[in-house]
DNA sequence: AAAGATATGTGCAAATTGCACATATATGGA
DNA sequence: TCCATATATGTGCAATTTGCACATATCTTT
């Protein structure tokens, strides 16, 4: 979400409310400072009509390590599949 | 790996070892009885030929639970491949 | 007899997470 | 005007989870 344009927390947060997936707002936020301090984000204040928000944005590290992460997640997906389709196996067999 | 017959921790160990992921002893063993406190395996001790193994295997209820965690993964398997598109979509429009 | 592989487990510190609360601004209604 | 509510970010602390180091025991090989 950060990638796909300045985003604040609680953008972020009523997002993933609205797509199902509850997530503990002190965890978000601690989560979106900790990958600023490594470089991965950045932040500015937008002030103006409501409380202040941090807008947040990639860095271009930000960007090298989506690019990782891509690859990184099909891996994972690869072995989801293969453990699916292991307990699928198993059902059968049994 | 439990569903698939009588196994013990060690070999689970191995198993993974040989698959590239390592993981903590303390904690697959500690998992184990937990899954075991939990009645979905039960274990029996193999002696004989080496130190004693505690040989596992899964109860009707892990049964159940092998299908309810199917669907789960299932569910997981379709979000990471959301993912990934999302950040080729991403990578490709910047 | 000693070393190493096999096998299971525990204690404790470190890291992570969740929950509750604190703070502040703007908006809408009684 | 005043109060409740939505918006927005954050912290402190307890509870949970994890990793690391060690303890223990058996069998095999040198």
């Amino acid at each position: 979400m950060v990638a796909e344009g300045p985003v604040h927390g609680y953008e972020i947060l009523s997002r993933l409310h609205n797509m199902g997936r509850e997530v503990n707002p002190g965890s978000l936020y601690r989560s979106l400072r900790m990958l600023e301090a490594q470089g991965l984000v950045e932040s500015r204040w937008s002030v103006g009509g409501g409380p202040a928000r941090r807008l947040y944005r990639l860095t271009p590290e930000g960007w090298s390590y989506l690019k990782s992460l891509k690859g990184l997640l099909e891996g994972e997906k690869v072995l989801l599949e293969r453990v699916i389709k292991r307990i699928e196996m198993l059902e059968k067999r049994r």
